[in-house]
DNA sequence: TATGAATGAGTCTTCATTCAT
DNA sequence: AATGAATGAAGACTCATTCAT
């Protein structure tokens, strides 16, 4: 009560802090959050479970310094690429490919704990706002970009919106659910063949 | 171990297992599975803790007797109606239409809830299981009823898949994660347009 | 409360009883009384868990019915033996022998539940009682017909005791601790000579 | 899972393990060990319920560490006892009545739990071989204390143990089962004589 | 008499968090 | 700043016993 939250100043505690969020977070995505307890965490991060408290208000607190690091880790370089591709022409297919791919490929989190932390994340209201705010610039991005194109505008955002919803669900059915009856291949050709008649509509 | 769980035979007692699901389960949607305990769902239920492990294996048997008997009062009506309709030639935009409405007017569970409940039922390997017969099933009597339109049969599975799961999506959004900046009629033609779109490709 | 205990009259009601007792107590010797409850004692006997409570205080009267019943049914034909053989001058040798093969063949309690359930018995005053008495009763009998023969009568009755304790402790020993590294055969020529001697002293 | 049994180093901790063998351990003799919950022991031993965990897997783990250390702190010096007394020539007499003496004024398990604590023992297999090997000890002792004296040796093995047994069973005759009607010093009488007779066979 | 569904107190155990060192 | 021992509230589950039928 007394002690508040600290912020780290030094480098030895900075690092401290990001071991914490590394392997706290690491364990959660493969073992849950439930699954994971704080010494489990302190132990896996090399620190004592009593300076937890110190950088973190509580359990809850890592796995969101979690989400948002891996977020942001994947979120900005995307945005990026977006941009740069967009720039230099590149063909939408191969776009879409390449992201799809990216996406697929650092889904770390394991099946079972994904809807766990989802769940947790949605629950607090600053990283359901953290999430609402990448959305939007995603969006926004995304607008700006096609506008350089000849697509129609009207319905753009919510063109774009949807498209979003799209890839996230290919992915997580790609990552999470995959049914062995179905052909994939064929299924991305869907995908692909779809977000370009949303965009020429 | 000398006591197995007991299926109710007396009227009573059917009433008492359908009770302790119907407000257990109500309970773990509106509090999360970890936040609702054993105690409280006895006393929302108006039993006592014991009979409850009379009726179910365990706490996590309470939330999947609930998740399957919400799925089949919802499940198959609705498989019916979509019978019903296509046999009368409906439109599809209605048939969709009402698709949504019936879905996202029955979404009882909260947002916060949600979510967790996933992670809780897909780490069950009995639920996962019936999920997935359930979308199986949705699958295979979608096939049947598109077979008798003029539609293209090639990679139809496929296509109906990725279909159910933009419905799906576009359901999860109106109901938790709603962006009100967008406008959802004009979102809720972009899905249609785009259902008839890989149905005649 | 209001109910007490009744003894049962009609010949069904005996029955009841006598299987309770019968089928909990070989439940008990088998499993131990912790892990034996009274709905397998009652499925096991063919009856109601509610009907248990009619005939018996309570789990603990249905333990002490039991072994009263099993000491009585080896009690006294063994006293009756004893006496027959003694009167027909039969070796004392033998008259061991079989006493050793009755006891030994007798124990139907596992090993595991034998300890539990004579702490159980020792911790009720009125079995502790009867096994007291039961004691007596054999000391005396023996008294009586060793005082026939020719052996020394001073400290008759601690010679007796002692001897009833040797017994005690080889039947044990064969029963519940064999050590495969001993030669039993020796150890029951042993406990004879004992006797012996000690008679003879 | 995460949190493993610490062996405690710090001689704080170290105390307080040995305060809850101590304290749990008495509360179990005195009590039994099915009417001794762990809150008991925890407030007995002035911990929390918490710290017990931290040093022992579970409840029964507490009970057995009491009957190791109670064991060895009688067992090991009354090897070197024996061993002493047999060297000095102290007579065969003497060093039985001590033994005796040591024995009986040792127990201070109540008769009521302790077959109890007995049951459980045996039921557990690491205490159960634990008990067997400090029995093989002994007779291995005595069987090379005896050899040095004069007696003849075949059946020496099984003479020791039946004579152990015998022991046994006169201090718990005088420990649980005291008859007021008996002379017990005419009890320890025959017990020597006969020690000294089987040896001497 | 008899049933067996229902009760609810009691128990072990876990773990986020605190605090003496 | 750091440790990790200690706390103790909370929770799932069991089972002897009761009671409505």
């Amino acid at each position: 009560m007394g002690d508040s939250i600290r912020e780290p100043i030094q480098k030895r505690s900075i690092e401290k802090k990001e071991k914490i969020i590394e392997y706290g977070f690491k364990l959660i995505c493969e073992k849950g959050y439930h699954n994971t307890n704080t010494a489990e965490i302190a132990k896996a991060a090399g620190v004592s479970t009593g300076i937890i408290y110190s950088y973190f208000e509580d359990k809850h607190d890592i796995l969101l310094a979690g989400i948002q690091k891996r977020t942001d880790k994947l979120f900005y370089p995307l945005l990026e690429d977006l941009t740069k591709d967009f720039k230099s022409k590149k063909p939408v297919d191969e776009i879409l490919h390449s992201i799809l791919q990216t996406f697929v490929s650092n889904h770390e989190i394991s099946a079972v704990s994904y809807q766990e932390i989802m769940a947790l994340t949605y629950s607090d209201s600053e990283i359901a706002k953290y999430y609402y705010e990448r959305e939007i610039e995603m969006t926004n991005k995304l607008f700006e970009l096609l506008i350089g194109f000849n697509f129609p505008t009207d319905g753009l955002k919510e063109k774009i919106h949807f498209i979003i919803g799209m890839i996230e669900n290919y992915c997580h059915e790609i990552i999470y659910h995959k049914h062995n009856e179905l052909d994939y291949d064929e299924y991305e050709k869907i995908l692909i063949s779809n977000i370009r008649f949303i965009l020429n509509k």
